[in-house]
RNA sequence: GACCCUAUCGUCUAGAGGCCUAGGACAAUACCCUUUCACGGUAUGAACCGGGGUUCGAAUCCCCGUGGGGUCGCCA
């Protein structure tokens, strides 16, 4: 049997990240046992639903690299199918049409929950043999609910949770097609589920309690039952559910925040599944491994810092066309043009392995395209007299000197011999006038990307 | 309130009854490296929610309690 999983979001927001790493999931499965992954978009919520929406999800999908091998495909081009299943149950007895208006259903909920009951639809409108329904009232437009099996129970072994059993005392004649004839979420999964012969079902803790409506569904379809598999949510950094206040929740968020994709997968892959000590690995790894028996059942917290580590891991890692690419890009959004001198390649190679994302690299690469200011207080500190007299002896030197960092090196020790300073004394100064700011890669490495003429205009600046 | 899920360092986790004096990683702290700041390296501190069982033996199995979470829509 080949394994077909699918991640089916509703277009009402973003791709967060919590429907991120249960894509990633259901899509490593998928890929580890030589399946499809399918893409189905649950848009039946006609109010919320909204094409950027769906276009966001896309994005995001394709930002991670979680390519779907079928769809996208849309529930509400799918009317016609679902009415006709609703047509075979009502015909077959397993569903049935309810009178009861929303009004009766807010009247009932109140006197149960005042009652300290399970809110439930009370079965009014269900037929039981001898059992008298109410008169049809006129002008009212049925819903169409699901006959819930009355008794026993529904079981399944979670392949993340392992064995669920619920009794069907507890759940309700649930409505699969409101008044208006559209079919209801949990009725769409179902004939969904069926019909692209899902294998693993692989979603969020929230849809726990989904899932014996939807076995008892799928039964009385006479339709396989799926294997379920629920992964536990993802909590906020600071412990509470994950919510608008965390800043990152969407996705492409965290491509604005200067994330490589492949931080944010391998960070997603370890929160709530491990394989042993394996901290870094690559997607091809991770596929290799996965398995849903090291699933963790309890909710995880999402750490920041953690992320922040594996990105400039990844980032040291990346190839310095690549990041160039980046710094281009970012400081384009700021309205920093970066010029073809210096190279942004090699502004990248000389700043890969000190950042932690890629907005700070393009922060770093900032004053090679703009001559920067130094702010007084820190140009009355470093700019001294002493450290003018020594810049000045070094921009003669540079003048003619080769540009080679290794040549640089020579000509800034032949500075430190003719002022008698040492190293950071001339290094720090240099960095302020050049950069405007008192911290760099090695300073001669500095000096060789920006390139004489630059060097030289901008120490002229500072000197008298 | 009812039902369901869950509980190992601050955080993510390893752990399938003896391999556990509980391992790894992030973070923290200290030291080393250094042309500044980083990076990097080395080291240190840090946890089995509580109570009962079962067993020769429990972080691991069972029960109760407590904490956390989810769900109770003509939302998905």
């Amino acid at each position: 049997m080949t394994v077909r999983t699918r991640f089916a979001p509703s277009p009402t927001g973003y791709l967060h990240i919590g429907g991120a790493r249960t894509a990633l999931f259901a899509w490593a499965y998928a890929r580890r046992h030589q399946g499809q992954f399918i893409l189905r978009i649950e848009d039946t919520d006609v109010a919320r639903s909204t094409p950027a929406a769906v276009q966001a999800i896309l994005d995001g999908m394709q930002w991670l690299g979680l390519a779907h091998d079928e769809g996208p495909f849309y529930q509400m081009q799918r009317m016609d199918r679902y009415r006709q299943v609703i047509g075979e149950m009502l015909a077959a007895g397993t569903a049935y049409h309810c009178y009861t208006s929303k009004e009766e259903l807010d009247t009932l909920r109140a006197a149960q929950e005042a009652q300290k009951e399970k809110p439930r639809y009370d079965g009014r409108w269900r037929p039981e043999t001898g059992k008298t329904l109410p008169a049809i009232p006129a002008g009212l437009r049925p819903v169409v609910r699901f006959r819930n099996p009355a008794d026993g129970v529904v079981a399944w072994d979670d392949q993340v949770k392992g064995r669920i059993e619920i009794a069907n005392a507890e759940l309700d004649d649930f409505i699969i097609a409101r008044a208006d004839g559209t079919p209801t979420y949990n009725f769409c999964v179902v004939v969904d589920d069926r019909d692209m012969g899902i294998t693993h079902v692989i979603r969020g803790d929230d849809h726990v309690n989904n899932t014996p409506r939807q076995i008892n569904l799928l039964q009385a379809l006479g339709a396989p039952v799926p294997l379920y598999g629920h992964l536990s949510m993802i909590l906020g950094d600071d412990g509470t559910k994950l919510s608008k206040r965390h800043g990152a929740v969407s996705v492409m968020q965290y491509d604005d925040d200067g994330y490589l994709p492949e931080a944010v997968l391998n960070y997603l892959a370890r929160l709530g599944w491990s394989h042993g000590d394996e901290e870094v690995f690559s997607m091809a790894q991770f596929v290799a491994w996965f398995d849903l028996d090291h699933i963790t059942s309890s909710a995880a917290q999402f750490n920041t810092e953690k992320l922040n580590w594996l990105n400039a891991h990844y980032i040291k890692l990346a190839d310095d066309a690549r990041l160039g690419g980046e710094i281009v890009r970012r400081l384009a959004r700021e309205g920093v043009l970066a010029t073809p001198q210096p190279d942004p390649e090699l502004i990248a190679a000389l700043y890969k392995d000190r950042v932690t994302n890629l907005n700070e690299l393009a922060d770093c690469a900032h004053p090679f395209y703009v001559a920067p200011h130094p702010p007084a207080e820190m140009a009355a500190q470093h700019l001294t007299d002493l450290a003018k007299a020594a810049l000045a002896d070094l921009r003669g030197r540079l003048a003619g000197a080769d540009f080679s960092p290794e040549a640089l090196s020579k000509t800034l020790k032949e500075t430190l011999a003719a002022t008698g300073l040492k190293m950071p004394q001339v290094a720090i100064p240099l960095r302020v006038a050049l950069l405007g700011q008192p911290q760099s890669p090695a300073i001669d490495r500095v000096l060789a990307v920006l390139g004489r003429d630059e060097v030289l205009r901008r120490l002229d600046q500072v000197l008298p």
